[in-house]
DNA sequence: TGAAATTAGTTGCAAATGATACTATTTTCC
DNA sequence: GGAAAATAGTATCATTTGCAACTAATTTCA
C-alpha cells in the first residue's frame, strides 16, 4: 500500500545535524563561562568583539556578532550594570553610544578568551589543520547560500 | 605595553561559526513550517521521527532526536492535543506510552517532509556530493569528540 | 523478597530569545 | 529648507527552552 513517499532521515538531514552539533558544542562551552563568570552566550560574544576592537557602537557589535539588535542591546545593558563595559555618547551621532570594555571587563576577557580557545582546541583535537579549514570553508559556503536567499 | 595575550577572533572561532550558520539555516526552515503548519522545531522533529519509525516511546523519540526529555514531552503533548499523534499505554512498561502519528499527523508529515527536503536541497545547491559528504563526516567527527567528553 | 537505585514522563520555574512596535535622531532628496 | 524615509537603540510581549524537583513504575541485588 502507501509507503512513505519521501526519504527523510532525520539523522542525515543537514540542518538537523548542524543544529545538534552546534547546540552540543556551544552548550558545553556556554556552561563553562556561565558557571565561572555568570555570562550568557550573548554577553560573552559582546565581550569577545569588544576585546578584539573597541569602541564599537551597538550597531557595530551587531555586525561583528551577527546577533539581533535586541539581544545586543540587552547584553550591553547587563554588562554595563555589572561594570564590565561602559558607554559614552557618540559625538557624531546622538542616537548611538560608543561601547568599550572597562578594566574589569578586560580582565574577564583576558580570562575567558584563553578558556574559549582551549575548548575549541579540545573540540578540534582530532582534526588536521586541513580538515579544520575545510570545515570552515564549507560553513562559509553554506552561509553564502543563505545570503543569496533564493529561499523564502 | 600589554597587548592582548590571546588571539581570539570571533569570526574564526568554530563554535561561534557553527552556531551562526546553524541558527540561520534552522531559522529559515523553522519559519517555513511555523508559518504553514504552526509547528515548532521540536514538534516537527517528533513528527519526522515518527514518520520514519513508529510507534516510539517518548524515550525513543529522545534518542532519535537528541532532544531533551522535557522538550519531547511537551512536543508530544502539544501534538496530541492537536490530534497529530496519539498515545497508547505501553503493555510492557506502565510508565511509558507508545506514540504514533494519527492519520492527520501522517498527512502533515507527507506535506512537510518534501518541503524540508527542498529546503535542504536549496541550501546544498552549490555543494558537490563529495562536499556534502565531507561536511557530514566532519560534523560527525566533531560529535564523536563531544561524546568522548574528555573536556571540563 | 524487599529496600535502594534507576528510569519514564510531567510540572513549575526561571532565563534567553525574537518579533513588533515605539522614540529620538539623522539622512535623503524634492 | 523641510517632509519623508531610514537608522540607533529600547521596551513590551509571547514563545521556546532547560534545570530541578517530583510521581509512578521498574530493575537491581544483598
Amino acid at each position: 500500500m502507501s509507503r512513505p513517499s519521501v526519504r527523510l532521515v532525520l539523522a542525515e538531514y543537514l540542518p538537523y545535524r548542524l543544529s545538534v552539533t552546534s547546540n552540543r558544542a556551544s552548550g558545553l562551552i556556554a556552561r563553562a563561562y556561565q558557571a565561572r563568570f555568570g555570562l550568557t552566550v550573548s554577553e560573552w560574544r559582546v565581550i569577545a568583539v569588544l576585546g578584539e576592537a573597541a569602541p564599537l557602537t551597538a550597531q557595530g557589535v551587531c555586525q561583528a556578532t551577527a546577533m539581533d539588535k535586541v539581544t545586543v542591546s540587552r547584553a550591553i545593558r547587563a554588562l554595563d550594570e555589572r561594570g564590565l563595559v561602559r558607554r559614552k555618547p557618540n559625538p557624531a551621532d546622538k542616537r548611538a553610544s560608543d561601547v568599550m570594555l572597562t578594566t574589569a571587563g578586560a580582565e574577564v576577557y583576558a580570562e575567558v578568551a584563553p578558556l574559549a580557545l582551549r575548548y575549541e582546541a579540545a573540540l578540534l583535537d582530532a582534526f588536521t589543520r586541513a580538515e579544520r579549514n575545510q570545515l570552515m570553508a564549507l560553513l562559509e559556503k553554506l552561509e553564502s547560500r543563505l545570503d543569496k536567499g533564493g529561499f523564502k
